[in-house]
This record gives C-alpha cells, structure tokens and sequence, in this order.
DNA sequence: TTGAAAGCGCTAACAA
DNA sequence: TTGTTAGCGCTTTCAA
C-alpha cells in the first residue's frame, strides 16, 4: 500500500518542463501557453500530485496554520472561542493548532514556545502574570492575546468584564437585593475585574459584598462552596459567580440542600453557556460573547499576519441575559 | 524587533564544529568529547537556538502532528473527545491540529486531504457513507476512524451504542414504561444502531416503538420536536433521545408546555455530558465514554506510527448512568 | 568522535 | 513564457 508520493520532479519530467514551470502552474503565478497548461494539468491529474506543504512553508516560512491555545477546551467558553476562531480561520484558508494547556500554568511556555516555530500566528489565553509574559514577546510572531494588557506589547481582544459585573450586580440592585455575595476565581485575571464591578456598583449604593473564592472555575468547586455560603447564621440573598459552571453547580447543591432559587437565594453567572438556559430556573447571566472574541482575536492576527491595520486593543461589550434564576426582592 | 533566527550554521560556526556535529547534540543521537559537548551546549544557551521543526519535518517526514477531525467541537460529547486525545498526545510530545467539520460533509473531504499532508496521522468522525470513504484509504496516512467499519480497511474506536441503547431500554422497560418513543437523528451512522438497541429490546418485551426524527443533533431540534411528540392524542410515557442535548432541549420544552419529568413523561439521552447532572431533574443517560474514546483513539494512531501492535478494532463499553429524568411507572 | 557532502521538495531570482 | 540555478535549515550517509 506504499504509495511513492509524486514530487514536483516527477511531474516536471513527465510533462518535460522544468520544476521551475510547474511550481508557478500549481501557485497560479502566471500565464502559460496553451499546451504548456494542458500538458502539466494533465500529468497532475495523472501522477496525483499534491504540492508538499511541509517543504513550501519551509521556503515561504508562511505555515497557514494559526496556534490557539486555551486553558480547558472542555469549558464551554473556550469551546465558543475555538468555534469562533476555527471559522474565520478555515474562511482565509487556515487551520488552527490547538493546544490546551489544561489550567496548568507550567505547560504553557514549553507548549507556546514550540508552538510559535510552527504556526504563522498565535492566539493566547493564558494565566500567568503579565510581568511573567516578556517571552511571549519576544518570541516574534504576530500573536494575539485575550485580555486587557497594560505593559506589554501585544495586541489583544478582551471582554469588558468590569461594564458586565457593574451591569449584572446594577441589576441586582435594582431588584431590591441586600445581601449579595461574589463567588469568585481569584487565579483568573478576569476574577478582580468581575468582583470590583459588583463592589464598585455596590459601594456606590451603600451595599457591602461578601466574597468567597474558589480553586477552579468549575461546577464542582460550585457545588462544594454551597453549603459554606448557606449555611451560615445568614445567607447572601443574591449570588454573583466568577462563571456559569460554578452557577451551574452552585444552584445544584443549594436545592439539594433545600433551598429555592431565586427564592431564597438569586444566582448569576458569567460567559452565557449554551447550557444556562437549561437548568431549572434557567439562568441569570453576562454575555461576554465568548465566540465573537474567538472571531475577533483570529481576525486580528489575520491582519496582522497580511500587514492590514487593526486596532492594538479590541473591547467587546458585553450584554445582560436575564433569566429566572433573579428575581425582584420587592 | 525582527530577529534573525539563529540556524543550526550560526551554532556551528560559532562553535567551531560542523553542523553535522551539532545536529547530532541537538538530537541527542550520540556521545561526544566532554569539550565539543560543552561549547555547543553553551553556544546554543548563548545563541538561543532552536531547531526549526519546519525544515526538520521536512527531512524526517514526521511532523510530531495528528491531526483530529470532528463534527462541532461545541457539542461536549466531542470536546471531551478532543480533551482525552490532546492528553494522550500531549504526553507523547504530539500536538493536535483539530478541524471541526462544523456538520458540513461537503467540508471533509477537502480538509482532510490537505490536512494529511501535514500531519503523522489523523483520526477521524465522519458523517459520511462508509462507501464515500475509500479516499480516506488512498491518503496512506495512519488513520483512525470513530464508528464501526463493515468493509473500509481502517483501524476504529467505537461506542456499543446498540448496547447501550439496549441497556436504557431495558431498563425503562423494567420500569414499567408502556408508551416509548425515540426520537433520532437520522442522518448520523449511529443513530441507527441505537434505534436498534432500543427497538430490539421492545420487541423482546412485546412493546412498540414510535419514532421521531430532527435534522440536527441539538438541544434546538430537541425543543422543536417537543410539541409534536407531546400535544397529539396520547403522548409517551418515556422518550430516549439521540443524545443529551436533544434531551435538555426536550425537558425545557416539555416543562414550558406544563408537563412533569418524570412524572408525566421520562426523558434520557446519550453521552452523559457534564451538564445533564445539573438540570431539573437530572438527566439518565447513556455514558458513551467519550474521553475514553478520544485516548483509545489516541492511543491507537500512536501505536499505529511508531510500529507497535494495536487491534483493528477497538469497541468501548457504554454505561448506564440512572438519574431522576426517569422513574418507575407502578 | 567528528566532518564533508549530498540532498529533502520546493520557491525565487534572474536569464534566456 | 520558460528554464537555470541557488538555496531554505536540517539530517544522514560515509569517510576520516
């Protein structure tokens, strides 16, 4: 079953013109006379031959391949985001790389750095501190990051989580909510953004916030902060999650334990899964349009890739999903 | 900021040996004299030289890539699958080049063609015909395929989705469940195994089984159908749905419409994604193991490349995973 | 243990 | 319009 892949060489002979000849037919860089084009077309069709992209983007150094690398492909906004990217990126002819560092901040420079050799562009979400991402840098490849960035050089695209926070808990106020309390993620560099637009709206109306933290962003780490938040001598009347996964398992574990929600309790969350609108009370959510920051990041390292102009820094607005899980307190 | 890249040349000059000498270092193919071993290895920290896998890829003809195609990456069953084999491979010093087929057969062919040749391997979900395949075949690139295979010649993982389907079904029978139904997704190869599974295990039991069909497989489609499954003149007892999403999809509806799950109908699915435990109640379903599935098709690719032995055929045993979407009818 | 030399399959001047 | 030639950065005989 050994096939012996055609090269250019080959197809050169047999059509008796030069590689040169055949390398432009195949690049559509010219016109050709008449018999010339037949001829190679013919031995193409012939022979089988497909151009060796691993030798072509050894010469052009252009790979047609962009690296995503996310932090848990299995959390539905990284989905979204992939989704995004993937589909500007097939539009334009390219592919996507996708690494998945698995929360684990270590993996993420080996991975990156091996990455950057091999991609034509880059697109990062990652964890660490921006004074640690100096090599990012450096490595010199049109990257894209997600995230507000206030040192380094790279152009980014980030959701505006401090306007969604101070909408979500202006909501809350608005619906008459006394005791709310934030449920944060405090590794992620979105999480203090998050919890100071809810303080910031909740100062601004007098109101305290109780904070609790978890270790990852997951439904599990909602579930177990549950009973610690309930159970209480009082408990928070309104709950603000760093995202829906934890909303998700904290409304689980809070009817098992007894409680209604929003009854007794009002639960949001952050990114606008899919899956939000099928818990029972759907829920109560800022949008961050996880899949439009996925095109606009694959859009912006495009651009850059081209030489087009694009802007340093992309803010993507989010919107107020308004479910059952809030409800008006008066 | 542009940098010249150091080449394999610059360390050799630098070093004062040849090029042949450090790649073998680089590659670590051999001993050598303590004072050649220490100046490339200070060269090379110096330099900060790194090979380019592009012209390395080239010569070898591996490129430390598989590439991995799926129907939508936002559908969880396939994200975990995604997850498990970007495990496996990342442990093996592989990377993933995902292409997410976005449901559009016509897509297929054209990305994976060009994607084998870039790539040591691939493993592949189709919604192609069996017979539309052989292509596949031609690429001579390891490949492995999701799903059973009755003639094409290529290694495969595959759930035992008659199994399944068979277990959720005597299970509901078990439960006193009188009036079922299915409702499928015709177009993929797996719905008829577990239309099957479930219609074999009724007719062992003198049951019949109505069926309903969706164009895809989404938890939209599951609140489309869920009027006309519910609103004629008697409705089921217990619906086993394509997959979980369709299920979600299902209950939200079935609740808007007034009904109770279980009580007035039980609903399950198949894949057991996270989600299905946190909506009300939660969702019985079939585990198709689908991160399982990703590493054993992982795994099995791997072992194909380096030589190592592997059966053709690997079948993956599903679980049945009861929670409160189904009940006992007496 | 080390190096010289011949490519891998292709592109990109430049000439013809 | 077509061909010649010189590599891209690396590996791999084979000889020293």
């Amino acid at each position: 079953m050994k096939k012996n892949i055609p090269t250019i060489r080959d197809v050169a002979a047999a059509a008796g013109v030069s590689t040169a000849t055949v390398s432009k037919y195949v690049n559509g860089a010219q016109k050709f006379s008449p018999a010339v084009e037949a001829t190679i077309k013919s031995v193409i069709a012939q022979l089988g031959y497909r151009s060796n992209p691993l030798a072509q983007s050894m010469i052009t150094g252009r790979t047609k391949t962009i690296g995503l690398s996310v932090l848990d492909i299995s959390n539905p906004h990284f989905t979204s985001i992939v989704k995004g990217a993937n589909r500007v990126a097939l539009e334009h002819g390219y592919t996507v790389l996708l690494v998945d560092t698995d929360e684990n901040p270590d993996r993420e420079r080996p991975l990156l750095e091996a990455l950057s050799r091999r991609v034509d562009g880059m697109i990062v979400f990652s964890r660490m501190q921006e004074q640690d991402m100096d090599w990012v840098v450096q490595l010199d490849k049109p990257t894209v990051y997600f995230g507000r960035l206030t040192d380094l050089k790279l152009p980014s695209v980030s959701s505006d989580d401090h306007r969604g926070a101070y909408m979500l808990a202006q909501h809350l106020v608005a619906q008459g909510h006394q005791r709310i309390a934030y449920l944060g993620f405090s590794r992620s560099r979105r999480d203090q953004e998050r919890l100071d637009g809810v303080r910031d709206c909740l100062a601004a109306n007098q109101l305290a916030l109780a904070t609790f933290d978890t270790h990852s962003p997951s439904a599990l780490e909602g579930e177990r902060m549950c009973s610690p938040i309930m159970l209480g001598a009082s408990h928070p009347d309104a709950l603000v999650c760093y995202n829906d996964l934890m909303a998700l398992g904290f409304m689980k574990e809070a009817q098992i334990l007894g409680f209604r929600v929003p009854a007794d309790i009002s639960v949001a969350g952050f990114d606008n899964i899919q899956f939000g609108r099928y818990t029972s009370p759907p829920l109560t959510t800022v949008d961050l349009q996880s899949e439009h920051m996925g095109v606009a990041a694959m859009e912006k390292v495009l651009a850059i890739i081209d030489g087009k102009p694009t802007k340093d820094f992309t803010l993507i607005e989010p919107q107020l999903i308004l479910r059952a899980s809030t409800v008006a307190r008066r």
